[in-house]
DNA sequence: TTGCAGTCAATATC
DNA sequence: GATATTGACTGCAA
């Protein structure tokens, strides 16, 4: 029905949303399959009127199961669906073939050219591949993006991890020749990678070519004599330049920095980069632990009272967002891989501290629900608590601060820290209810009571620790709560869609592991959830059809 | 407008 | 010197 629909009546392509263009987009690689090698007018991803959305294609082509779920990724619904996705796996015959021979970035970099980032920056998002991947191979890395099968971020980048470190390689070696990004985005990507199913197309890029990477049975040689001759380079550069002013320039790698823009105009244009005091983060974060989402108002009051920039203190919430989004994605994923039992206490002071708390993301619903009382109750503990560190500097200011806006609802997702121990452990059965509730927006400030109790506000350092370690119990849940909603709370990073996924495609990324390996349904606590889950669902249905009121405690 | 993802690149730390 | 951290920026979506 959806496909007849489709055919007889698509919506302009502006007119799409991200999943309403996928169909077509499936459509448009298919029929460059038959076509053989067409190409796919794949822009960019950003602009890119047709990659774009793309963003859960993992399943390319379950079109056997196609969508009464809106979650085709729970297996469940779609069985494994046999090589559904033919046609998808003709069009990637080539793409396949291409992924096969031996890993063309070094190839061609090492052949003195570094990628040349100046190639047509019409490609805009992917100008500086280092992938030359010559031609058409050029796009085939989006292509390939597009079609890879669920690919296991955590396990791809612990092996990358090891063969990095084994072989002594660097990571901005491998960042400016494979990957194309900068040694910092590298440390951070393999430090805390992201499931596979929170990635956008653009974030996802990085993966598969690290997969293709490892696929490369020379892949290391090549970096290796990659190595040898930056070393050369730069030895001859650094003997020549002895004379000559030119500061030598990191070895010209993947990507062509120095030559990228206008030689200098830079000197006067740099602008000193803020450093946070310690005492300001502090600040911040108490800030943050009492409203995530602060107003402009508030956040101008911090700005005053921090004596930072409003643009600072913005940017700094964003980032603090996302690190902590990020830390949970990890902490996630350990729990699942090795029980969750040591997740807890393994992430550093600093996830702990944040993360759990949330991320919103994760937990939105759980607060909010329970909160306001809790909250306040905190809080009141919080501006004594302010004092804490220096002498009240700054940080209590911003404690201060605070309090007032409570009414401004903290976004309940955010509901971060600590569940307050109010409710020990609200658990999985919590945890639960949710689902019921409305579609929790998936971020997104929300207005309502919900401060976030804060007990790190009321301890210090110290405290915050104390609030955090206290936290996992509570994060439990949250965190569920996002593979939840992603049908059958599996984080992608797990298992289940690789092994439906067509062998084809599995092939062509040489997923050993891919996210089979760990399947995060192990987790107990998990199982546990999916069997609330299951029962709330059974009630929700229950009543539904009997219409009987029900009172509801998950 | 606001929030987010993904990065860069300056610094800090190891 | 390599790696980790983090403030800032860009582009996109809702």
């Amino acid at each position: 029905g959806s496909v007849s629909d489709m055919l007889s009546r698509p919506k302009p392509w502006s007119k799409l949303t991200q999943k309403g263009r996928e169909p077509f987009i499936r459509m448009q690689l298919w029929l460059n399959g038959e076509l053989g090698q067409g190409v796919l007018p794949v822009q960019g991803q950003q602009q890119g009127p047709v990659l774009h959305s793309m963003t859960s294609l993992q399943d390319p082509l379950q079109q056997g199961c196609v969508s009464s779920e809106s979650t085709p990724k729970t297996s469940a619904s779609c069985s494994p669906a046999p090589e559904s996705p033919m046609s998808s796996s003709e069009s990637v015959k080539s793409l396949t073939e291409l992924v096969q021979q031996p890993c063309p970035p070094i190839e061609t970099s090492k052949d003195g050219k570094p990628p040349e980032p100046s190639d047509p920056p019409a490609s805009d998002s992917q100008p500086t591949t280092p992938l030359p991947l010559s031609g058409h191979s050029a796009l085939s890395i989006q292509e390939l993006v597009a079609m890879s099968p669920e690919l296991d971020t955590y396990g791809i980048t612990k092996r990358v991890k090891e063969v990095l470190t084994d072989n002594n390689l660097g990571q901005r070696l491998f960042g400016e020749t494979i990957l194309g990004l900068t040694q910092g985005s590298v440390s951070d990507l393999l430090a805390r990678p992201k499931p596979w199913h929170k990635l956008s197309l653009k974030g996802r890029e990085p993966f598969v070519r690290m997969q293709l990477w490892l696929n490369d049975p020379n892949n290391v040689e090549k970096l290796m004599d990659m190595k040898r001759m930056e070393k050369k380079a730069y030895m001859k550069r650094r003997h020549s330049s002895v004379s000559d002013s030119q500061p030598c320039e990191p070895p010209s790698t993947g990507i062509d920095y120095s030559q990228g823009a206008s030689p200098q105009p830079q000197h006067q244009l740099k602008k000193p980069r803020v450093v946070l005091a310690p005492e300001e983060k502090e600040a911040l974060k108490r800030a943050y632990q009492q409203k995530p989402y602060p107003s402009p108002k508030t956040i101008e009051e911090l700005a005053t009272q921090l004596n930072l920039k409003t643009s600072t203190v913005i940017n700094w919430f964003h980032n603090y967002r996302s690190r902590i989004r990020r830390e949970l994605f990890i902490e996630e994923i350990q729990a699942g891989s090795q029980g969750q039992a040591g997740a807890s206490d393994s992430p550093s002071a600093r996830s702990g501290r944040a993360a759990p708390s949330s991320e919103g993301d994760s937990c939105d619903g759980v607060e909010a629900a329970e909160g306001p009382g809790a909250a306040d109750a905190e809080e009141s503990g919080g501006p004594g608590a302010a004092a804490k560190s220096q002498g009240g500097g700054p940080a209590e200011a911003a404690a201060a601060a605070a309090p007032e806006e409570r009414e401004e609802a903290p976004r309940p997702a955010e509901k971060a820290e600590p569940p307050p121990s109010g409710t020990p452990a609200p658990d999985a059965a919590t945890d639960e209810s949710r689902p019921q509730a409305p579609p929790p927006p998936p971020e997104g400030p929300a207005d309502g009571p919900g401060p976030v109790p804060n007990p790190a506000a009321a301890a210090p350092a110290a405290g915050e620790d104390a609030a955090t370690s206290a936290a996992p119990p509570g994060e439990g849940p949250c965190r569920a709560r996002d593979g939840a909603d992603r049908s059958s709370a599996l984080p992608s990073t797990s298992a289940p869609a690789a092994a439906r996924r067509p062998s084809s495609l599995q092939s062509l990324f040489g997923l050993p592991e891919a996210a089979g390996a760990r399947d995060s349904r192990d987790n107990p606590l998990r199982k546990k959830k999916a069997a609330n889950l299951n029962s709330i669902i059974h009630r929700l249905e229950k009543a539904a059809s009997r219409e009987e009121p029900i009172e509801w405690e998950f």
